[in-house]
DNA sequence: TCGGCGCCCTGACAAATGTCATCGGCCCTT
DNA sequence: AAGGGCCGATGACATTTGTCAGGGCGCCGA
């Protein structure tokens, strides 16, 4: 029996994943969470074979969830499931020490198999995804860059960034045109734009 | 027995949600798809009791199939199953026709009382949802305004948006000048944001 | 028929944004 | 020790954006 730990901020889609699975003989669903938080304290109490992630959830992310559970529990396999095929995500989930990573677009059919392939000690990786990763690369910002570019997603005026983050407005037009040459955007909004879609924020 | 179809773009969830309906004795999936234009033909050969629908869908969109199957086969339900608890989207699935609208955050065990009770004719409304809904009320926006706002998302200037519109800059800037107003934004970004996320756009 | 509203346009103005050159400080690698 | 990258800052500049006051047109309901 593969002893699967579900996390994933929808509880509908966590109950139907879960249902899904269970039709499966060999696996079993030990445990279900909602948030990023509750994961590690989760994966000490029913010591799952394999966790199911979802990278967008409240509170901590299943990036840094799978971190967490990765450096606390090392024989713990984790396999990414998300809804986003950011380039990025893959990149920072392998990183942090993710076994796989899928899309929520793949057929349902392929993620037992997926579930046993991350048990046994083998990698899973969306192939589309992979050359995707290789294309776009790693993020070309600075993490001052980064910073300033995410402090800018909702709107934000340069005078409400720079008091958000302590700085000189003039600093704030520097980091956000440096961002904006990088992304190759003709401003503010698309920078966040096609940063956001590689996963560089 | 209540005959489903399923309409969602991830094929995943649609494959979870399946198994999860299908665990119980008197409901029946007897179709799958995933986009908004393959609904109407797939309802006109299964003549489903039931449709779960997604809002955010390739091609057509939840709202206007829903609307098209509402006006094709009047007997059948539908029920809007999606990600986001954007009030807009409530009050136009209502408008187009729908019986219910559910939250993917909602716990599973509530979904096959959902659909059962869309099936016997009654309504199934968040809550939640439904006060919001209320509270922000009908789109401010005019058709135009709407337009030039939806233009603007992807962080074009006003110079792109006006070509790609037929229109003058000078209109553009009016337009959006009125939306930002309306949104009581302080920006072209935020009011953007914000009438996104009431479902404005 | 008149007023109101949406729509499109113009022109003008203040404010915000994006770019550039330049500086000093820090840390790291060579 | 020297260069290079990142960070923070300044000042100046052109451009874009947002606002406001107008004007004209068409449609619709009172």
């Amino acid at each position: 029996m593969i002893r699967l730990l579900l996390a994933d901020d929808q509880a509908l889609v966590r109950g139907a994943l879960s249902a899904l699975l269970s039709l499966e003989s060999d696996l079993e669903v030990v445990a279900e969470v909602g948030s990023g938080d509750a994961v590690l304290e989760a994966v000490r109490q029913h010591r799952p074979d394999v966790v199911l992630m979802d990278v967008e959830m409240p509170g901590l992310d299943g990036i840094s969830a799978t971190e967490q559970v990765r450096a606390a529990f090392p024989g713990t396999r984790v396999l990414i499931v998300t809804t986003f095929g950011r380039p990025g995500f893959l990149r920072r989930a392998m990183q942090a020490g993710a076994s796989g990573f899928v899309v929520k677009d793949t057929p349902a059919a392929q993620l037992a198999d997926a579930v046993r392939r991350v048990h046994e000690g083998l990698r899973v990786v969306d192939p589309v995804l992979a050359t995707d990763s290789l294309v776009a690369g790693e993020s070309p910002l600075t993490p001052r860059e980064t910073e300033v570019l995410r402090a800018a997603r909702d709107g934000s005026s340069v005078a409400g960034i720079a008091s958000r983050l302590f700085l000189s407005e003039g600093t704030v037009r520097n980091h956000l045109s440096a961002a904006i040459g990088k992304t190759q955007a003709a401003n503010r909004a698309e920078a966040v734009l096609t940063a956001e879609s590689n996963g560089w924020l």
